[in-house]
DNA sequence: ATCAGCATGTAAGGCGTTACATGATTCA
DNA sequence: TGAATCATGTAACGCCTTACATGCTGAT
């Protein structure tokens, strides 16, 4: 079986654009992309350990100033395996939502029920919209920068589906609101 | 903090509609469900004897023939659990692509390397989406049955999220076939 | 007779989240 | 001076997956 663990890789390719620290790591992870990966400090100090023990990364201490803060780099063996895992075919994508789970069940409960549900969810998907299209904007403007032009491509990839969810909200009321069982 | 585990939630939606066995069960969350929930023995089971020593559902066992075969059925506090979790708006919804993550940090490989990723990835959702569409004709033909309608409008999103995907692995190639970083 | 599928269950391991513990720094 | 944020880390717990163990039944 693959390993299912892949929050090393989030740190490793986070490290291959910049120097940073077990808490900046966790600040890039709650940005764009948490849209499709989280992180939390009890995986990352671990994980950030079993790296630098692994030679996949090495610790960069700001020992001047006597405060404690490890900066971490990564080295060519970590980078050899970010890429060789970019390169591996094979990657697990699962959609776990428990809306779907409540609408597919609804039928127990009265129309009305699954009509707030989705209208909950449609107010979430509407922010996250929001900030999404503001991320890709930014991103647009420098398309030849191979780096920002996967950024932007992961992003557009939230925005082309969460307006298709807007879509399918629109529609799904509208069917449930022709029935009469209310 | 909301209880994570639904599973129980699954298993209370399937049996409020039938009496299952365990096994059955399983086979059920394998078809349409396992779109955006998974279930495997490993948790069924359990959770069937937590769920009965709660008095949420109560067994059946086909006695007569000797053979070891439980079915199970819901009792009304278990249909009160399933319609209240049902009618709480709160709800989880999480999407964990690997696929995503990989196309993130893509700029540290080639292009080609993405694009193949996508390629793969496109395939495995047009092979979905053919299965999707097959389940929503079947449920097409009888929408005034409150259940098929709630199951088509859940087919009906994983439908429309897929040919989005679709949609975006053509711009997404386009983009990257353009330029010349290979 | 043999093999695929039916059927139930347990144990170990992996991974992630939450809560807790601790303390420095910055800004109002 | 007090609050928010920076910063690192651990421990407990929850949940799920995989692998294993066991045996019956139906079809070829």
């Amino acid at each position: 079986m693959a390993r299912e663990k892949k929050i090393d890789m989030v740190i490793l390719g986070l490290l291959s654009h910049e120097q940073l620290t077990g808490y900046d790591i966790k600040k890039r992870i709650d940005g764009a992309i948490s849209f499709f990966w989280n992180g939390s400090f009890g995986n990352i100090y671990p994980t950030l350990k079993e790296l630098e023990t692994n030679g996949f990364i090495t610790r960069k201490e700001a020992t001047s100033e006597g405060r404690e803060k490890i900066s971490y780099k990564i080295t060519p063996s970590g980078k050899k395996v970010l890429k060789n895992w970019i390169k591996d075919e094979q990657a697990s994508n699962e959609l776990k939502y428990e809306t779907l789970l409540k609408l597919f069940f609804g039928g127990v409960e009265k129309r009305d029920v699954t009509y707030h549900n989705i209208e909950v969810f449609e107010d979430k998907i509407r922010d996250d919209l929001g900030l999404l299209r503001s991320y890709a904007k930014v991103l647009e403007k420098d398309l030849d920068n191979d780096d920002h032009l996967h950024y932007y491509l992961t992003i557009s990839f939230g925005i082309e589906s969460y307006e298709a969810y807007l879509k399918w909200c629109s529609k799904a009321k509208k069917m449930l609101g022709k029935g009469e069982k209310r």
